[in-house]
DNA sequence: CTTGCACTTTACCGACCGGTCAACTAGTAT
DNA sequence: ATACTAGTTGACCGGTCGGTAAAGTGCAAG
């Protein structure tokens, strides 16, 4: 009757896998990480993962839009809607990723800097694949920003006329950017100290009286 | 007699591993590519590899060195300082690094993004020599950052009570995050497209009014 | 001519990579 | 009881990884 939660022998694997990929992958990075290790951290044998997946490269896509919806259901939604205000909302969010970063160093000793951004870095120019899938879920976080950015245009926060869909881009990118020199310090305490820049990419050009 | 030119048989091998090391590596990464496809490349046998070089590592360490050198040369010095005013500025070096995408995209099939942070990502969490080594030449550039924004204070381009230090780490995240963003995409478009926000890191914040 | 040295060459190492396979186990339905 | 099947197991594959070692080459100084 019930499909969520009867596993006779069940898929106890298959879920087994997926974490112990996306905690593998997500403190080291794809390349970084075997199978044989991802089956051992996982308590399975090497046969069984191929049983549910087709390879490495299937186990990752997988793991991906697992750690998406996680994600959005944990930073992104909680940070972003949390707070009333533009610039609330905006320092919520980058407390939340700051959480969110510190907590996987705390529990791997390694500060990951955004897993999606990684893996596009890592994988970009040679897996075509995982590269669009993760273009994908860096949509869908655009697409987050723009809402919260349409909100505040809504309510008089922002100028009618601003382009939300460019800033909300700029946001990302800014993002991934603080994300990576975050990894390379090690440190989240960079992200706390360049998230305000976040705002400042809001604030009005004065005048554009350069060459016409 | 003369130092740099003689090479009887020579360190024609040093710099050919250099060479290919940096073409391969800038290109994938550092794990997509092996000690044997780099000597294949130069035109030379493993063992001479290991008689300049104690590793893949080190090899690795000299050619960012190598690249930094080259970069701030031929990238970072003329896209900022060939022009005259700070927002001049701002646009040559977004067209700077556009041409540097968009040459080695041309050659190589594959748009890069930073080498440098690319290096940072992948190897960040379990290569400490490597991380600091990269940390370094963003510091570097970095300095280059606040040396024009501290030009542009002195030229009353920017209010006096500036603080250049940290534009010059939010431009760098910046970039970092835009190249991230330009080789998820392949496509140095977005280079141009995102550039101009480094300008709108500069836009004066109009008040502070959320919570003191 | 001989020695020494910088450099090259080749063969080789153990470890590990992602992936395959056939045999096996256990729960289910008939 | 039997047959089917989802899931598991462990042995095994060829290939590649970074790195090593020893022999060989050619040049230059003594």
């Amino acid at each position: 009757m019930d499909t969520t939660i009867s596993n006779p022998t069940g898929h106890d694997s298959r879920e087994g896998l997926l974490k112990a990929a996306r905690e593998l992958i997500v403190g080291r990075s794809y390349s970084a990480v075997g199978i044989a290790e991802i089956c051992a951290h996982a308590g399975v044998r090497k046969g069984s993962l191929y049983h549910f997946f087709p390879g490495k490269e299937a186990l990752t896509l997988a793991m991906l839009d697992a750690l998406y919806a996680d994600f959005e259901r944990e930073v992104l939604i909680p940070g972003l809607t949390g707070a009333n205000g533009l610039h609330a909302r905006i320092k919520a969010f980058v407390h939340a990723i700051h959480a969110f970063e510190a907590s996987i160093q705390a529990e791997s000793g390694q500060l990951p800097g955004c897993p999606f951004g990684n893996l596009a870095v890592e994988m970009g120019t040679h897996n075509p694949t995982l590269r669009q899938a993760i273009r994908g879920h860096l949509d869908a976080v655009t697409a987050h920003f723009r809402s919260v950015l349409d909100d505040a245009v809504q309510d008089g926060e922002l100028p009618p006329h601003t382009d939300t869909d460019a800033l909300a881009e700029q946001w990302l990118a800014l993002m991934e950017g603080i994300l990576v020199m975050a990894k390379t310090d090690q440190d989240p305490a960079t992200i706390l100290r360049l998230g305000p820049a976040l705002g400042a990419l809001l604030n009005p050009t004065p005048e554009a009286r350069h060459e016409p």
